[in-house]
DNA sequence: TAATCAAAGGTCAAAGATAGTCAAAGTCAA
DNA sequence: TTGACTTTGACTATCTTTGACCTTTGATTA
């Protein structure tokens, strides 16, 4: 097994403990395994890319880090498909809500969607509207 | 977590007991932490800046404070003040873009919206809902 | 009252700490 | 041997920490 696999082991276990995501410093982990700092971009690019279902986040500076998260598509997918072609807000609301409490949506993001969600009188219109929204592709 | 992330933390701690604002000497909060008494200043321009939705007063002198409270997002009151009885798509997408460009929306949250606002076929309806979204206290 | 002093907070630039990019060099299997 | 994948490292970009020096304010003193 060549050392960009282990590294890429190393962060699935990361994630397997914290659930959905690993947080490390990227020198940390460089001195981990030994090697330049610029083999943990090397993995991170190949083998958790956005079309591998993750998403990257950083920092520099002092206390910086590296997050990888897995992207919670599958929920969006899920939940675009229950909703028929009409759609009344309380149903809405619970699946902004759903997504809200698995961490793909924040806050701010969540009420946003929720205010217009609940200005639209039409059940159809609200039904296509938030499909679209969930299908949308980040 | 870094210095900085810390004493953001706990000025954030501060303004949840006090509700909106959060007042300090900045001495004090730097002896707190154990470190030079412009690492404040720099907490505090870089999180608890206006475009974070922050206002800062502060004074110099014996009896002198810093105290930081969170304001109307003014962007957003500014924006939603602009939209009349109807808004088309096209207006609707140079707002959310707007917000998007000033850090107040992320990428994520952005596309949503506009997928939402797409959906909606009343001009109407999307001015509605857009200030709806927009007068959202977060 | 005017001058002076001490106690805050403000600014800014240098130094330090991380992470990102990119292309050259190395490895390995077909 | 060649082409794809990996490993390295020099250079770059960004964020944080520190410290020297500046300004404002309130209190004290002449």
């Amino acid at each position: 097994m060549g050392l960009s696999d282990k590294i890429e082991a190393f962060i699935n276990e990361l994630m397997r403990d914290d659930a959905d995501f690993a947080e490390f410093g990227r020198n940390e982990l460089a001195d981990i395994f030994g090697c330049v700092p610029s083999q943990i971009n090397y993995v991170i690019s190949t083998r958790f890319n956005q079309q591998k279902g993750y998403s990257v986040e950083s920092r520099r500076g002092g206390g910086g880090y590296i997050r990888i998260s897995r992207i919670k598509d599958g929920k969006r997918t899920e939940f675009a498909e229950k909703i028929g072609d009409e759609c009344d807000f309380e149903s809405a609301k619970k699946i902004i809500t759903g997504l809200f409490e698995i961490g793909d949506l924040d806050r701010k993001a969540a009420k946003m969607l929720l205010a217009v969600l609940q200005a639209i009188e039409s059940d159809k219109t609200r039904a296509k509207a938030l499909k679209n929204a969930l299908i949308e592709r980040m």
